[in-house]
Formats: structure tokens, sequence, C-alpha cells
DNA sequence: TCCTTTCTTGAGTGATCATTCAAGTATATA
DNA sequence: TATATACTTGAATGATCACTCAAGAAAGGA
């Protein structure tokens, strides 16, 4: 029977995500790959296929933490406390890699190449919208949020706040908390009427 | 006497600047620059510098067409109608090569990098944020929109509203003009109390 | 007409890009 | 212990990267 890898590949693909988010598709070379996840080119190639196939997985990666999160908070806050604390949660969290969406980031690097990325990019973005849908819509049936509002074009305008939210928080000398704190307000006025 | 040049320089960072919004910095190779300006590489050596000097050149004149196409809605609308009109025109420019804003694209993609056009991109963000306060402060003056509103505040947020619309309209199958409306109905409420 | 000045041309620079592959190494089973 | 089966190594691939530079061409002033 065979030899077993030395690494972990669920570490290495945590590790690859940490990269491709902080400096993007272009911006990060297979000598950057290397050097962070300690493998030769051979092993690389033996174990992801090509540096796309290894960006596919760490965006696969990004959305599953992502919904994670999202899933947690609600059963932690309550559905409207967690739309409402989510922007703030985003930008505070030192840990990440960037404060912009990697999503994001990817759709606007990889579009205007017409690289095939783009849609898997933009997919992830879609799955990440009706998270959020749901959510929002069981603050309605919690009787948190006007229940005569679409659940969906709310999610699509939290969606675009946020990554116009992100890209502030991105941004030298900009008050992100006090966008943050705006958009989470705002959530309070979608109340249903007494 | 010397030779005069065969090209009109203006034109060319003008077509620079579309190759650039569209692809990026990194997107952008002088390959694909000689191809558009139809120059070889020791004229657009003579000519511009570096590539990196002509990408400052072509957000010069991004920032510059901006300045200019806010002011003249301005004349032409008044300050309120102006930033409601604004968010449409944007995404629906069909001549621009890219629906989000390439100085946000460019933040994006050259700060991860650690890029000191970053901080050039940055720079000029502040400088649209600041005509866009102006815009505001214009609008509480001719009563439009409550004087007890921070000007600075409002641009802010705006143009944190504006980036996440032109990344959603940058987006396949997002509705942005649904959004675009609701960003120019959410100054309808700014009205000062009568 | 000649000379000075600048522009244009395009081959060539070394560096880096993603990727390949042959050779060597370790391990679990037979 | 022998063998089959991976995994690891690292030099090498051709392509492309931003950029340089020497040589030729054009145009105005003397």
């Amino acid at each position: 029977m065979p030899r077993r890898p030395e690494y972990d590949r669920d570490d290495l693909i945590a590790r690859a995500l940490d990269l491709f988010w902080k400096q993007g598709w272009a911006g990060t070379s297979l000598k950057d790959l290397e050097h962070v996840l300690k493998l030769k080119p051979g092993s690389f190639y033996a174990a992801f296929g090509s540096k796309d196939a290894l960006f596919a997985l760490t965006m696969d990666r990004y959305v599953q933490v992502g919904r994670a999160r999202v899933a947690s908070m609600v059963e932690e806050l309550g559905p409207l406390k967690t739309l409402q604390e989510f922007p703030l949660r985003m930008i505070s969290n030192t840990r990440a890699p960037a404060k912009a969406c990697m999503l994001a980031k990817s759709v606007l690097e990889l579009s205007g190449r017409d690289h095939a990325l783009a849609a898997v990019a933009n997919a992830h973005l879609e799955t990440m919208e009706k998270q959020f849908a749901q959510v929002f819509k069981e603050a309605q049936s919690a009787g948190q949020i006007d229940a005569g509002l679409n659940p969906g074009a709310l999610a699509r305008r939290y969606q675009s706040d946020l990554m116009g939210l992100r890209i502030s928080a991105e941004r030298e000398g900009v008050d992100a908390r006090a966008i943050a704190e705006e958009i989470s307000e705002s959530l309070s006025r979608l109340a249903p009427p007494e």
C-alpha cells in the first residue's frame, strides 16, 4: 500500500485561502503558494491539479465558513440581531486576511478578464444572498421585520450594502464602523407597523 | 527643431483608461497596451516612463471625468436630484468599460499587494467623497435635505452604497436598477422636517 | 541643404509565470 | 523482507512579464 501525504489537505486549503483572499488571483504566484504551503511543484500539482483548481477550492471553503458563521449567529442571536450584528463583526474580524469580501474581489478581478472562475464566484455570491433572504424570512416569521416586504429584495440590498461597507473597510482612513452602524440601524426601521 | 509625436497623448490616456478599468492593473499587460495604443515599446516608454506611471495618469483622468460629470449634473438638475440620479446613470452607462468603480477595483487589487498606487487610488476616492459632501451641503442650503445632518457622514455612506451598487451591477443576474432606485429613494427621506 | 532634435522601430534583456516530469524516498501490505 | 504504491524533490519547460537600447526616420531652423 502507498505512502501517505505529509500534509493536511484541509489545512493547506485554509492557508491558500488566506493568501488568495489577501492578494487576489493574479497577485498570488505559485512560488507564493509553494512557500506558504511548503510544497514543491510536483506535490502541489499532484495534490490540486492547478492553481485555478486550488483557487476554486478556497472559494468553496470561504463560502462554507461564511454560511456556518451566519447559521451559528442566527442560533445564538436570532435572525434580526444576526443581520444587525453581522456587518460589525465582519469589519472587526482581525483574524481575516482582508476586510473586503473575497468573492467580490474575485468577481471584480476575473470578470474583466473573462475568466471562468468569475462565474463561480458569482454563483457563490448568489448562494450567500439566498441564505440572507432566508434569515430575513425568519425575521419576518418572528415578527421582527414587516412581513409585507420582499425578503429577496431585502437580501439583495443587504448584500450590496455589505459589499460597499467591506470595501470601505479595506480603505485607509474611512470610519467603517460608522457605516456598519448605519446599516444596522436601517434594519431597525423595517419593523412591522404597530 | 524636433519631430512631433504622431499620437494625441490625451487620447492615448483615454484608451489606456478603458483597458485598465476593465482588466485591472495586473490584468493589463504591456502587450495589451502596445496593441491598443499602437505604440512600440520604445515609444511607450518615451511617452509614459512606465506602466505604473500610465496607470496613475488614467486614474487622474478617471477622477477628472467623474468630477466633471457630477458638476455638470448639479448645474443641470440641482444638488438633490443629482445625488438621486447619479446611481442610475452610473449603472446604465453602456459606454463605460465596466460597471464597477475603477478606483474601488484598484484599491482592492493593489492594497493586498502593498503597491504604492493603492494609496493613490484611495486618495482619489477621498477627493470624490469630498465632492459628494459638497453636493450634500448644497442640498442642505437649498432646503432639500435636513440641515441637521452631517454632510461628511452622508457622503461617506453614499459612496459606500455606490460602491456596493456598482459591484452588484458588475455581477451577472443582479437587478442593479432596483438597488439604485432604493438608494435614490432613501435620499428622499432625508428631507427637512416640516 | 545640412544639422540638430525628437520620435519610431523592433530585436533583445533578465526575471518570473504556471506547469511538467523523471528520479528518489517512504510506507503499508503480502 | 520484498514489492507495489504513492508521495517528495527540484531541475527544466516554453511562455510571458515589464522594460531597454541602438539604429533609422522625420521635421524645423540655420
